[in-house]
DNA sequence: GCATATATGTCGACAGTCGAAATGTAGACA
DNA sequence: TGTCTACATTTCGACTGTCGACATATATGC
């Protein structure tokens, strides 16, 4: 059966991720959460999508991780954005901005071009 | 080697090319003349990609092909919208726009929410 | 004792993109 | 004639990343 919808663009969950840890330190079931509730369900990241991606960005050395007992007192890993990681952030946002204003050129115009 | 850009999201090929078939029948190799003339070579469609796409579309039955001779006077194989396909259109720019405003709220937001 | 929310980890299936290589024709130019 | 470029399609294998599903475990409230 062909997806209904789209899900998740791939290569914008790295963005993704990358912008919520901007706002501060954080482990992967917070960053679900937040994602899920700013974009009203929209996004909705299950497990099987963040944390793989979590490791790859690690892997990267655009963010970094550390064992913490949360608020709640359960054990967590929480993240952060190394320096590289700010900076690829940037660059993404950057590349993410220049593709949306690619498509809305094609999706604005109403014939096809000489 | 890691990619330095994203090159095409995953998903937003159909919507590309349901979209330039709207001005009307074209062929595989015009429709990616379009798009990288019009985002001023942001999206450069390999044929890789195209053509795959072009098949997929064609199965899904969102749009339909004829053999013609072109005005260069070679074979090419005209594609054109079929009625599920420009309602595929109306749904997948739909879901683009739900999409982009979505990751805008996350972009756009400066601290972790409550 | 049980349900629910919190929290992480892992697997296999799958779709879709990419680069590269192959094929062929038309037209231009020398 | 030969060669070059632009046009045009086809196919392949490698690769990446997403998804659903399942497994595991703990804290809290009832």
């Amino acid at each position: 059966m062909a997806r209904t919808t789209l899900d998740l663009l791939q290569g914008t969950l790295d963005l993704l991720v990358l912008k919520t840890l901007s706002w501060g330190p954080a482990h992967g079931y917070a960053i679900a959460r937040w994602t899920q509730q700013l974009t009203g369900d929209v996004f909705k990241l299950g497990q099987g999508s963040l944390y793989p991606a979590l490791y790859r960005l690690e892997e990267r050395g655009w963010i970094e991780s550390e064992w913490r007992l949360s608020d709640t007192n359960r054990r967590t890993k929480v993240y952060r954005l190394t320096l590289t990681g700010r900076a690829q952030l940037k660059a993404e946002t950057a590349a993410w901005s220049q593709f949306v204003e690619a498509m809305g050129k094609i999706l604005r115009a109403t014939s096809q071009p000489a």
